[in-house]
DNA sequence: CGGTCACTTGATCGTCTTCAATACCAGTGG
DNA sequence: CCACTGGTATTGAAGACGATCAAGTGACCG
């Protein structure tokens, strides 16, 4: 695949439950899924890595030999055209999985934005445990669904909405991002540069600035830092990133 | 949900299977995971149903009942913006599946383009019969897995390709759609408008047509009727969609 | 300091949209 | 047979939104 800047995580072996059981992303995750005493199993497959900022950890159209499940940090998923033009297709954060698809080649490139972790499963050996674990298949195929589902959101957004309402969109999205997922908050960091905001909303860095501060002179947010936003004005941005003028 | 103009299917009593065991999409369906002499309990919580061109069978944000699985003819899945805007996610033809989604109400509505034959299952029944049937579940997973590929690669196409190259990238996509999905054709249906078309790629039917007409002035195409078309120079198509010039 | 990098801001440009007119076709009824 | 209608597609002209090109700012760092 590619050359990690990676090194593995020294894990206590007195562990009764080995790394997976003392997890900080396992209440997020679809290991959760599994009783305790099967974790020694689950961890005995996972290999858990931590890579840098910037690493590309997965690349389009490599073998796909492993299935990745993000427990720390932040990834960009994209694909990218022969002339360079990218498509950043989701941002995936603590407890998402990557590499379900079945095909025998990864569909899309993931990098690293912040320090992230993983936990890697070797896609054969997965395919083994999920055979005597349906309740984490089960939880695969939520997780998928809902993907699904966001996605379907994000074609709206990519074909149908404005500038604007794409922006709204995102900052609304990301204000219920992380730990905060049913209270959204006023005050949010945004990890990504506005490189990556543009594709993944399919506008310009140009465009991306532009309407953040007409946003800001509009008094629909304020921009303490760089990468960090305040919303002013929830209600007026939340209907922006419905369609609503 | 929506008053369908459906008509239920009759079928034989005396088939030991039940409508599924003889299904014609049974092949290309979820379904074929489950083993003949199970097919008897899939029957009884099936209701096969028939709905005209038109027909709304799904409609966004209302309560879903049931999971969908289409066995004849295709319906157009799409999401829409309070002011009328529409963005179609999908075509959904024989064998595919429709209403994963864990929420409890549907992420999309869906209406057929043609005369519509699909298997209706409730979600409630359907959730205890896959608990007996993880290998329909596990085919359930790989669809899903699948569809969020198609998915991703959609997000490209609308967020990055220009409209050229969605045309072309649609047209390479049609010719491989229906039975000849190893062997794509030169010459087949499109049995969606125009319009259909616009809102698919995000684009307007004034520019689907423009689009047509110019592909068809460079000698890339032909247009024997509105909804047909003939490949007549797939190198070039291919390589458009690809994003190459 | 000079360098790079990310972001912002301004001026111009181009692709696609919008608006508008026309063509086409099937169905209906005089 | 022809006029009328409604829906769909094509074609043309004008306009707008976002892209592109370009310059400038500020932070960080060797």
């Amino acid at each position: 695949m590619i050359t990690l800047q990676s090194r593995p995580i020294v894990v206590d072996p007195r562990s009764g439950v080995g790394p997976c059981g003392h997890c900080d992303a396992r209440s997020y995750s679809v290991c959760n899924a599994i009783p305790d005493e099967d974790m020694v199993r689950l961890a005995g497959v996972a290999v858990v890595t931590e890579v840098a900022a910037g690493s590309t950890f997965i690349e389009e159209s490599e073998p796909a030999h492993s299935f990745f499940n993000i427990t720390r940090g932040t990834a960009k998923l994209f694909k990218l055209l022969p002339d360079g033009r990218r498509q950043i297709t989701g941002f995936a954060s603590v407890g998402h999985f990557l590499g379900l698809a079945v095909s025998d080649t990864y569909a899309f490139s993931a990098e690293a934005i912040e320090p992230v972790r993983f936990c890697r499963f070797p896609r054969a050996r997965l395919r083994l445990l999920l055979d005597d674990f349906p309740a984490m298949e089960k939880r695969l195929l939520e997780v998928a669904a809902n993907e699904l589902v966001a996605a379907q959101e994000q074609m709206l957004l990519l074909g149908r909405k404005t500038a604007r309402e794409r922006m709204a969109s995102f900052l609304a999205m990301q204000s219920r991002q992380g730990v905060s997922c049913r209270h959204p908050r006023t005050r949010f960091p945004l990890p990504m540069t506005r490189s990556d905001i543009a594709d993944y909303l399919g506008l310009t860095i140009e465009t991306v600035s532009r309407t953040l501060t007409r946003f800001r002179s509009e008094g629909l947010i304020e921009i303490p830092c760089q990468s960090e936003v305040t919303i002013l004005n929830r209600r007026a941005l939340e209907s922006l990133a419905g369609g609503l003028a």
